[in-house]
DNA sequence: GATTCGTGGCT
DNA sequence: TAGCCAAGAAT
C-alpha cells in the first residue's frame, strides 16, 4: 500500500520532473558522474560539465586511463577538486577490483573514494533500484518542514528523525523515484527562502505549514566570521616561459597548478612578501616588477585579495620545496593546465 | 563533532 | 553589498 504522501509526491514528480540529461539513462557510470558533480553544486552549473565529461570520458575505463591533469582540467570551474581526483581513483579501483563493473549495492559503493552515504544510496536506488533512502540537503529541508522537525541542520538528530519519518513512506523497489521526487520538490518548490507552498503537492500534509513554522524550518546553526587575506602571486619569466607550480594533493585546490606566492604578513610590502614566499617555496631570489592586476575572490572559508606581479629570477634555478612539481611553460600551454579561478584569470591576463 | 574543502547566482 | 546556499565527503 502506497501512503498518501508518497502517492501525491510521485504523481507530482512524474508530471513535473525536469528533463535533466542524466534522467535519460540507466547507465550506472553516468548516474555516478552526475551524483558526484551534483555534490554541493547546482543543477544549472553541472549540466554543461556533465555533457562535456560524458563526451570526453564516456565510460569507467576511459576515465581510469586518463591522466590526473586531464581529469582536473575537465573539472576546472566546478570546485571541490577532491571530487574529481576521488572519482578518478574510484574508476581505477572499479577497473582493478570490480572488473570494470560499478558495484550495485550502496554498501559496496560507499567503500569507493568520494562516495559517501548520500551518493552510495542515490546511485544504488536510481541505477540499481535498491531500497535505499538518499538524504541530501533538499530532502533534509523537506523532511524538516513536512514533519516540523526542531533539530538543527548538521545535527545527527535531524538526520535520524528525517530518516525514520521518511523510511515508512518509501515505496518498495522505487526508492530512486522517491528520492528524486523529494529532491525535486526541495529544488523547485520547497525552497530554502520563500518556499512556494501554494504550489506544493503535499501542502495539506505538511506539519510546518499547518503549524506556521515553515520559515523557521530547518533550524540553521550559527556560522563563524569569514577572514579576509591579502596574498601575492609571481609570474616568473625566463626565456619566454613562465613558472607554474602544482599544489600538494591534499588541501585547497589540491593537485591544481598555480603561480607561486602567498600571504602578506603584517609590516611587509607586497613585494617583500612575494620575495619571501619565493625563497620559502622555491629556494631562490626574484626581482618583482610590474603589477599584473588585483584579483578578489571568495572561497568557502575565507576571502582573498590577490596582487599578481611580473617577476624574473635573480638567483639560481628554483626547486620545488612546497609544490609537487614545478614547470616552465609557454603562455600558449597555460590552457592545458588545470587551475583555480584566480590563476586562470591571471593566465588569461598575460596572454 | 567540528573543519575543510570552490564557485556562481541570487537577494 | 555581503551573505546565503547549493543532489556531501574526508579527516
Amino acid at each position: 500500500m502506497i501512503p498518501p504522501l508518497t502517492g501525491q509526491l510521485l504523481a507530482w514528480y512524474h508530471k513535473n520532473a525536469r528533463e535533466l540529461p542524466w534522467r535519460f539513462t540507466f547507465d550506472p557510470y553516468a548516474i555516478l558522474v552526475s551524483e558526484v558533480m551534483l555534490q554541493q553544486t547546482r543543477v544549472d552549473t553541472v549540466i554543461p560539465y556533465y555533457s562535456r565529461w560524458m563526451n570526453r570520458f564516456p565510460d569507467v575505463k576511459s576515465l581510469a586511463h586518463a591522466s590526473e591533469d586531464e581529469v582536473l582540467r575537465a573539472w576546472e570551474g566546478l570546485g571541490y577538486y577532491s571530487r574529481a581526483r576521488n572519482l578518478h581513483r574510484a574508476a581505477q579501483l572499479i577497473v582493478q577490483m570490480h572488473n570494470g563493473i560499478i558495484p550495485a549495492s550502496a554498501e559496496t559503493l560507499k567503500q569507493l573514494p568520494g562516495i559517501g552515504a548520500y551518493t552510495a544510496a542515490a546511485v544504488a536506488s536510481i541505477a540499481f533500484r535498491e531500497d535505499e533512502l538518499a538524504v541530501d540537503a533538499n530532502i533534509r529541508r523537506v523532511a524538516s518542514r513536512l514533519f516540523d522537525l526542531p533539530d538543527p541542520l548538521g545535527s545527527p538528530a535531524l538526520d535520524t528523525a528525517a530518516r525514520s519519518a521518511l523510511l515508512v513512506q518509501m515505496p518498495p523497489e522505487n526508492a530512486g523515484d522517491f528520492n528524486q521526487a523529494l529532491m525535486e520538490l526541495g529544488a523547485c518548490i520547497c525552497l530554502p527562502r520563500q518556499p512556494l507552498c501554494s504550489s506544493c503537492p503535499v501542502q495539506a500534509l505538511c506539519l510546518a505549514y499547518r503549524n506556521g513554522t515553515t520559515s523557521e524550518r530547518p533550524v540553521k546553526p550559527g556560522k563563524p566570521a569569514i577572514p579576509h587575506f591579502q596574498v601575492t602571486a609571481a609570474v616568473i619569466w625566463q626565456e619566454g616561459k613562465v613558472l607554474l607550480a602544482k599544489r600538494p594533493a591534499s588541501g585547497l585546490l589540491g593537485g591544481m597548478w598555480e603561480f607561486p606566492g602567498g600571504k602578506i604578513q603584517p609590516g611587509e610590502t607586497r613585494q617583500q612578501a612575494l620575495a619571501r614566499e619565493i625563497v620559502e617555496e622555491l629556494d631562490t631570489e626574484i626581482l618583482v616588477g610590474e603589477q599584473i592586476g588585483v584579483f578578489k575572490h571568495a572561497y568557502t572559508h575565507y576571502k582573498v585579495t590577490l596582487y599578481a606581479y611580473h617577476c624574473r629570477l635573480d638567483g639560481k634555478q628554483p626547486i620545488a620545496l612546497a609544490a609537487q612539481e614545478i614547470r616552465w611553460i609557454t603562455p600558449a600551454e597555460l590552457e592545458q593546465y588545470p587551475m583555480g579561478k584566480i590563476d586562470r584569470m591571471i593566465s588569461q591576463k598575460i596572454q
